[in-house]
DNA sequence: TTTCCATGTAAAGCCTCCTTCACATTCGAA
DNA sequence: TTCGAATGTGAAGGAGGCTTTACATGGAAA
């Protein structure tokens, strides 16, 4: 599943290690879904989207709208 | 993680056998959503949500506000 | 050059999602 | 009563999310 996740961490000047921080993963987990690897789980999408104040629509795309 | 899907499903009328048919999983991962013994894939959620025509929000309430 | 930060990725392990098969309960219809 | 539909749950197994540890690369700064 594609993300935005890069662009919205960038556009806030973070590391991958803050934005892990601030979720409470480990900065592994924020790189692996940035690069597509795995996608997160729905306790965390959340927590991403309320980080970023927004949906999680608008983060994460859904795969019936590769 | 609480959700909504038991009054959405109850009010189309259909059976946790009609809903896991339509988003093409087994009944029991239906009910156990339902009954919370586990939260979705987000892939999932997003199915879930595209299948009832609205926001992952309205139907997954975040831990946050629980 | 050397150092440091940011990023990418691999391995091993644990836990969760989701499956199938199976069984029990409840309830309404025949 | 008997039957079938709907629901709840357990066990075992495969796939994937997430962890820690570890190592490699590239770029910016000293």
């Amino acid at each position: 599943m594609n993300n935005h996740l890069r662009t919205l961490r960038a556009e806030r000047g973070w590391s991958q290690q803050d934005l892990a921080q601030l979720l409470e993963v480990s900065r592994q987990s924020v790189n692996a879904i940035e690069t597509g690897r795995y996608d997160p789980s729905l306790p965390l999408a959340f927590r991403i989207a309320e980080l970023f104040g927004c949906a999680i629509e608008d983060i994460f795309i859904s795969p019936s709208k590769g």
